[in-house]
DNA sequence: ATCCTGACTA
DNA sequence: TAGTCGGGAT
């Protein structure tokens, strides 16, 4: 049994089940990932199914105005995501034809996507797997190996040690375990499927 | 008080 | 590179 192996099966168990997880749909997606930003997921759960009753398809939300939008991201912070996330969804509509860009510059071009997010859209959206590394995952990875990683070496360490095609439901499995049981101050070391592995379950209560 | 599937601005 | 955005859950 892997560290691998032991993840992906806890995942299969434990994980959770956000029902934006199982749509390919980008709009869907794209909604979904522009209110995660700094977010819980649970919060999310909440708004994002009031968001999609309210502007049920892309032309819906295009052609609302940022007013009609705001109440949602009032619910979540961050106010400025109801411009972005429907400059996005014009742009994609307007611009791209309605399929979503999958060229990197094209992705980043748009506005509330940096970094995580273009990994994100990248592997969800364009089958290009990508390892995106949030705060969960670096806390996780860097308790993991025992020392304090940054974005680059993160997302390095991942694309050397998980196969592509494991990738994606790798990076869930992570973010699941750095929200779940991974926490930043009581973390739950015992129910760690990486506790046999992990450099810092030694000193884990 | 701290943290949440970060990105933007200066 | 640091400061800021932000309401809500714990």
């Amino acid at each position: 049994m892997s560290w691998l192996d032991a993840l992906l099966r806890w995942f299969d168990e434990h994980g959770r089940k956000y029902f934006w997880r199982f749509s390919n749909d980008w709009y869907v997606t794209i909604v979904a990932e522009i209110m995660l930003v700094r977010t819980r997921a649970t919060t999310v759960e909440r708004v994002l199914k009031d968001f999609l009753a309210r502007f049920p398809t892309p032309r819906d939300l295009c052609n609302a105005s940022d007013e009609d939008v705001v109440p949602f991201f009032k619910r979540l912070g961050l106010i400025k995501r109801s411009s972005w996330v429907r400059k996005i969804v014009c742009t994609i509509l307007e611009k791209y034809g309605g399929s979503i860009p999958c060229s990197e510059e094209d992705l980043e071009e748009l506005p509330g996507i940096g970094r995580y997010l273009k990994n994100v859209i990248l592997t969800k959206l364009c089958s290009i797997p990508r390892p995106f590394v949030d705060t969960n995952v670096l806390r996780v990875l860097s308790r993991y190996l025992g020392r304090d990683l940054d974005v680059d070496s993160a997302e390095r360490w991942l694309s050397e040690n998980v196969p592509p095609n494991l990738l994606y439901k790798t990076n869930l499995a992570l973010m699941d375990v750095g929200a779940v049981l991974c926490l930043p101050r009581e973390p739950r070391c015992s129910s760690c499927p990486l506790r046999d592995w992990c450099r810092y379950a030694e000193q884990c209560s």
